[in-house]
RNA sequence: CGCGGGAUGGAGCAGUCUGGUAGCUCGUUGGGCUCAUAACCCAAAGGCCGUUGGUUCAAAUCCAGCUCCCGCAA
């Protein structure tokens, strides 16, 4: 893609909207190579023990820019004024928002969305977690048409990564990130002169990934090795998964699988010590904790947790 | 003033209630043992106990203020 050809498409009249770290690369890729109208994104939101406002990352983009940077509290609010700025497309990416049918007509090419799954599974808010914590093996980008329902918009063109044992939520959000931001640029030419493909999601085939929940972040020790290790690592490095050791909050960064069985131990029993971490009892064997973080204390390795705590083995963690 | 935990050699902790020699598990350095080692043995270095002030013959410890870190809640 050059130059030329976006100027063959003319130059559109694009709003972007996304609010987290996940849209930036996104929102900078076309910054890089289009002309932003305005963006959309979430109010600043008080964050922290202090409640200090803190503006979205997108906003501060936007900022730098000098991008004409909107925060409606209700999207509706700003109906009218998109309606003013007469976008030709509104592209998404983590808004945050369900966008409203009326929004969804103002744009003569319509709104497309980024979102970090191969749909139609995983839509929802929490795809890049979800693919983990459901131990997929594999998962993607998906640029679509959005629609009245929860990401049930039209398919224009995917893109799949594979999941690696080493993957957390993090690194494949960082490169999801990227990827939406190249397959958004790849695709977005067709779009623009009205080239591209249209293919509807199959209903039968839909999962969802739903925001992440308290509870969904409580190890539950009796579930198995891969179970537990999955939903770690896709916790990590946002929100964390915990237990409970002696009644407080213990977060689990990172474990790896154990070859001990110790059937009779009892679930969530600490049995061993390793060099680096200790082993605790699940459902079909053992998990060996590496990096935890005690409540009130920050992240440290399993091993200076065991150098401060004799005489942990035996003890349950819930 | 949302609730709570914490600050002690490089790391993780104990000691604080009941003021009076700075302790534990590691790490680091040197030496030993060993075919060898992340194992074991011996030794050493390394702390004005977050900061400021107060009480006291004496403060890591009691009292007050301040700074910073973190868990929860939003």
């Amino acid at each position: 893609m050059n130059l030329d050809d976006i100027n063959i498409t003319k130059n559109p009249t694009i709003i972007f909207m996304g609010t987290p770290d996940f849209s930036v690369p996104v929102l900078e890729g076309l910054i890089q190579n289009y002309k932003i109208k305005a963006v959309i994104t979430q109010p600043d939101k008080p964050v922290g023990r202090k409640g200090e406002l803190r503006p979205s990352p997108v906003k501060l983009v936007a900022s730098k820019n000098n991008i004409l940077c909107l925060q409606p509290i209700k999207i509706r609010e700003a109906l009218q004024e998109i309606n003013e700025l007469e976008p030709d497309i509104i592209i998404t990416c983590a808004y945050g928002q369900i966008l409203p049918p009326e929004l969804l007509l103002i744009p003569r090419l319509g709104c497309i969305n980024v979102h970090a799954s191969l749909l139609p599974k995983l839509r929802g808010g929490a795809p890049i977690h979800r693919a983990i914590m459901n131990g997929y093996s594999k998962t993607g980008i998906t640029i679509m048409y959005m629609a009245e329902g929860m990401d049930d918009g039209d398919i224009i063109s995917q893109r799949e990564l594979e999941i690696t044992d080493e993957d957390t939520a993090s690194t494949l959000h960082d490169k999801l990130s990227v990827m939406g931001r190249e397959l958004l640029l790849e695709t977005l030419p067709s779009i623009l002169n009205g080239t591209n493909s249209r293919v509807k999601q199959n209903e039968e085939e839909a999962t969802f990934g739903f925001n992440i929940k308290r509870e969904d972040e409580k190890i539950d020790f009796s579930k198995t090795k891969r179970e537990i290790i999955n939903q770690v690592r896709g916790l990590n490095s946002f929100p964390g998964a915990y237990c409970l050791f002696e009644d407080n909050i213990l977060k689990v960064w990172q474990c790896r699988r154990g070859e001990g069985i110790y059937e009779n131990a009892l679930i969530g029993e600490i049995v061993a010590l390793y060099n680096d971490g200790f082993g605790v009892k699940v459902g079909n064997g053992e998990v060996i904790l590496t990096e935890i973080q005690p409540a009130g204390k920050s992240k440290m390795p399993a091993i200076n947790f065991i150098n401060g705590h004799k005489d942990i083995v035996g003890k349950i963690l819930k």
